[in-house]
RNA sequence: GGUCCUGUAGCUCAGCUGGAUAGAGCACCUGCCUUCUAAGCAGGCGGUCGUUGGUUCGAAUCCAACCGGGAUCACCA
């Protein structure tokens, strides 16, 4: 994981460490660990901004819990600048920072963007998407898609540079099952013709074979099959299965059909990646990698890491609490995990600067990846410990799990647009937006609903399993993707009416002193760098988005309740749109982070 | 059965490197638009943090067992 420079750490910690570990020192006569030190923020209802709890201390310092606070908490207003003043409660030491400080981060704040993290000089390749190319994208592949896009963001502000890939499953007998259906009742329709999009149309013919199929099945059963029997007997199946025989022995009528239906699906997988917003720098065809690992398993058995078995090569990783695998059968093709070893290699081949690999896959595979990490770094490469498995929960309907042979799935395009009506809807019973334009609008409303999906959907830890609410997702209010944009248009809005008027300039240490709703903004603007850090590191999204939340929501209570452009006094209206500036711009940053923009007005 | 994930308010989720009376949103109820955008703000209602033990000055948080939900364990992908 990157490793966070010493800039962005806590810059309060930084300063506190190293003042508590002289205070007890001076006091009490023991050097202390830095990292012996926990500090947690202030509840408000007290007075302070930042809690150390000093029972952990008091074998150290021999005495009680009050004691011992009020004597740290003595020391450090002696000898740190910025702690102000402090109380004790219990054991614990509220410490005040003093507006010095604050002023000086906000200014800081400014001046840069914090939320964007010197160079690692590391190179990350993240993979996410891996669609099949039979069906179209649906709410699964939402989360997996946003996902990706959104820690290949957060990894890029933390200082990586990223690699955003996708593999796409272009080959397989689930391909072949819409091309036989299709042969048989397309009649020659294509996209054009029939006014479909191009995975859309392709999945209706998955569909319709699986109607077909099912049929038959029937009718096998009713003449005296048994279900399995009549399972694998289906004529349309067998058709399938020949097709796909056909296709490995490069029949040019078959692989004609392949690539035209396949790009008919790519066509339409690319207007979906368009509207989410997203895109990759290179794609992998699983027509083209599956060939691939054979020979790096071959080499692995002879080197021994690997062992044959009825003519198969397995690998045996009963020693990490796993099982065995195989890895090539016996009549030597391959299985899913060859491949996959191969590409893993030929893309650390294709990238010489590639320090880690990020799998953004469903946690319905963490023991395949467990497996195929394990296997790799026992191939012995270097970087087989930089790989990592972004598992994520799968998403449930209300109704219960999607099934897409069922026909319950939500499917990409539609949700989208439907957030996008309902953004529109209430968009325009606000009439908010009289003088905009019909594209104007329009761009707006696009931008409100995509916010209420991605916004939804990242927001929940990755690993877990999540319920989609349909109604809650297209939920403009509360806590949501569009609640943020209105308090982003709403600083906006203020500042636009203060351009020209010349930028804050904190020179010297103001007469006032900041308001507690000022307070609680700085706060969550100064933990931000330090957010943003966990979730590069935890690969975690939904860090990025509940901060943010938090952030915006402790401006609304400062912007509802402290004037900014009506103040008079003019350094504290300036210090106030200072604050509102930085909250827009790390806002602004956040969201950028998560895929989603955020507009000037709404 | 083995392994992994998960169980917090009516619903959806935060909090989980142990710390002060467990937080949001939705829903429901009350206020606030002659002051910067009410897609907002303030307040109310609502919780045996799955259960039982253990470690600890202190456990939603760590450990164990059990219960419930899910995934996975193919010469499938």
């Amino acid at each position: 994981m990157p490793t966070l420079q010493p800039m962005f750490q806590d810059r309060l910690q930084s300063l506190l460490i190293p003042a508590l570990q002289q205070a007890f020192k001076a006091l009490f006569g023991h050097d202390l660990d830095p990292k012996a030190f926990a500090f947690q923020s202030t509840r408000p209802e007290f007075e302070g901004d930042v809690t150390i709890n000093v029972f952990p201390f008091l074998k150290v310092s021999g005495k009680g819990p009050e004691p011992t606070a009020q004597a740290v908490g003595e020391y450090l207003q002696a000898h740190l600048e910025v702690v102000e003043c402090f109380n004790v409660v219990k054991g614990f030491l509220n410490i005040r920072i003093a507006d010095s400080y604050w002023l000086d981060f906000l200014r800081e704040a400014g001046q840069q963007d914090l939320l964007q993290f010197p160079t690692t000089g590391k190179k990350v390749m993240v993979e996410y998407a891996s669609p099949n190319t039979n069906k179209p994208l649906h709410l699964g592949h939402m989360r997996n898609i946003f996902l990706g896009h959104s820690v290949s963001r957060i990894l890029e502000s933390a200082g990586n540079e990223v690699v955003r890939v996708q593999v796409i499953n272009d080959r397989g007998i689930h391909i072949c099952k819409s091309m036989v259906a299709w042969q048989h009742f397309g009649a020659g329709a294509t996209p054009e013709s029939s006014g479909l999009k191009g995975d859309k149309l392709v999945g209706k013919y998955y569909v319709e074979f699986d109607r077909v199929y099912k049929k038959e099945i029937e009718a096998l059963i009713a003449s005296g099959k048994s279900k399995d029997d009549a399972e694998k007997e289906a004529p349309i199946l067998l058709e399938a299965q020949a097709m796909l025989l056909k296709w490995e022995a490069n029949d040019p009528d078959v692989r004609a059909l392949w690539s035209k239906m396949n790009g008919w699906c790519f066509d339409g997988f690319n207007a979906t990646y368009d509207r989410m917003g997203v895109a990759f720098d290179k794609l992998y065809y699983e027509s083209q990698t599956y060939v691939l690992g054979k020979n790096d398993v071959l080499e692995g058995l002879k080197k021994g890491v690997f062992y044959e078995k009825d003519g198969a090569v397995w690998v045996d990783n009963s020693k990490e609490g796993l099982d065995e695998k195989v890895l090539l059968r016996s009549d030597g093709t391959s299985v899913y995990m060859t491949q996959d070893i191969g590409t893993a290699i030929k893309r650390f081949e294709e990238y010489p600067g590639l320090s880690q690999l990020i799998y953004t896959v469903g946690n319905e595979q963490d023991y395949h990846f467990k497996v195929l990490f394990i296997i790799l770094k026992k191939l012995g490469f270097s970087w087989a410990d930089e790989l990592h498995h972004l598992s994520y929960g799968m998403v449930d309907l209300p109704s219960g799990k999607m099934k897409s042979r069922e026909g319950t799935v939500v499917d990409a395009d539609d949700l989208m647009e439907e957030v996008v009506q309902e953004a529109r809807a209430s968009g325009e019973q606000l009439s908010k937006l009289d003088d905009f334009s019909e594209p104007e609008k329009s761009a707006l409303f696009e931008m409100i609903g995509l916010a209420a999906v991605k916004y939804y959907l990242l927001k929940v830890d990755p690993k877990k399993r999540m319920l989609f609410d349909p109604a809650a997702s297209i939920d403009l209010q509360g806590h949501t993707g569009p609640f943020i944009q209105y308090t982003y248009a709403r600083i906006k809005s203020l500042l636009r009416k203060v351009e020209g008027m010349g930028t804050w300039s904190p020179e010297h240490v103001p007469q006032w002193a900041l308001l507690p709703e000022e307070r609680a903004v700085l706060k969550h603007l100064h933990q931000f760098p330090h957010v943003l850090h966990e979730s590069a590191s935890k690969l975690d999204p939904a860090l990025m988005a509940n901060h943010t939340y938090e952030l915006v929501k402790a401006y609304n209570g400062f912007y509802q309740s402290v004037p900014v452009m009506k103040e008079e006094d003019g350094s504290k209206k300036n210090f106030r749109l200072a604050l509102s500036m930085a909250v827009g711009q790390m806002t602004k940053k956040a969201m950028w982070c998560l895929g989603i923009e955020v507009p000037e007005r709404m």
